[in-house]
DNA sequence: AAAATGTTTGACCATTTGGTCAGGATCACG
DNA sequence: CGTGATCCTGACCAAATGGTCAAACATTTT
């Protein structure tokens, strides 16, 4: 169809700014509640500018969103059959962990989405996100009859591994409210605790 | 102050169709995304008919709250020191489990706010939440110190049960999209689960 | 049944918000 | 340097939204 021309200079830093802004405002406060003049503002540009290289409040965030679950799976990905099926989840367990401490804004922008119904990403769930997590399960599967892996559900496994991590990100006001952390140092307290949480339950029985 | 005159019949009838319909609506849409509207049309009222019963739309969101707040911390309330701890911390996650299949209006509200930073609920975490928790982790350590438990770090322990049981009402969208349940029908498999992993992971070491 | 109290509403308002547009400023390039 | 493309803005708009108010309508009390 289009000519696809090449990003400008300008084209380039203004994309990267709204969208940098657009993470900040969104996962702060949700499609609804975040406005354009908030996001024109954290990006240092007019809201007629914004809207100059993006259609819409709403092109905005399915760009944000489609941009960021790649990378958001990415630790799940790298779960593979080369290592020892335990060390593979508790270091699954670990890096996920790291992406709540380093990415917290993403993993609030996909909570924001997914607590309301998930309405303008059920596609992306549905499709690629379940068949990546199909592949996984039944990656774990091969574990449990090698007898490598106590039996346990593969799915309530990840879903198990993605709340316990992505707590310490989505929750943090709760998290910080009640141990009124240094910092980050409660990030070390719970790697520790899921890596020995995680490492005792996946045991199998003759072991 | 205020001599407290007791509510009507209609006064009842017609907060309580509020308050059950903003729940509907402040548990999907967030605060900010919510409208009076909204709320007016699912309580059968008129926009100013419910401002005549709370004096602003914020009033119904802290109403609901405050009001919710309590119920929500009953599973852990419960939790005594008078059963063996494992069965007791199991229960508890069951409980827990249970109320997110039976009330996940309720902790999507929650959810909501706290992504959100909490903005509105944050001295009613640092005040009576920490408190509870405190006391209940003084309670785990008890058990830990009698070697009637793993070791484990009480808080990441209860941080960990709320995270993987309220996931499956706040993140309902998404195990729904992997799942394909039908109906609650993963709610007995995710008890199964979520019994065996922390019944594996809290046992003794000599035992 | 009248007075007092409580309930409901239509009309209205100010503000916020997503989005448009015509024209001016700036930039890239031959 | 000139010209076409790109970039930017002030002014503006329509719809949505939280909230007000005077007056009508019900209900309870005396």
């Amino acid at each position: 169809m289009n000519v696809e021309r090449p990003q400008t200079r300008i084209q380039k830093k203004n994309r990267e700014a709204i969208l940098e802004a657009a993470l900040d405002v969104f996962s702060a406060e949700g499609f609804r509640g975040a406005t354009l003049d908030q996001i024109a503002a954290a990006a240092g540009l007019s809201k007629p500018n914004v809207l100059y290289y993006f259609s819409s409040k709403e092109a905005i965030y399915t760009e944000l969103l489609s941009v960021l679950l790649d990378t958001w799976l990415d630790p799940l990905r790298a779960l593979s059959g080369d290592g020892e099926p335990i060390d593979e989840i508790v270091g699954y367990v670990l890096r996920k962990l790291e992406m709540s401490r380093e990415y917290p804004r993403e993993s609030r922008l996909f909570a924001n989405e997914i607590v309301q119904g998930a309405p303008r990403i059920a596609d992306q769930i549905e499709g690629p996100l379940k068949a990546l997590v199909d592949e996984k399960a039944a990656l774990i599967r091969t574990w449990i009859a090698n007898g490598q892996l106590a039996e346990i559900d593969p799915y309530h496994l990840i879903f198990s591994i993605w709340a316990t991590t992505q707590h310490y990100a989505d929750f943090d006001a709760q998290v910080r409210g009640i141990l009124s952390p240094d910092g980050d140092a409660h990030f070390g307290e719970a790697a520790n605790f899921l890596a020995s949480l995680y490492a005792r339950a996946l045991r199998p029985k003759g072991d």
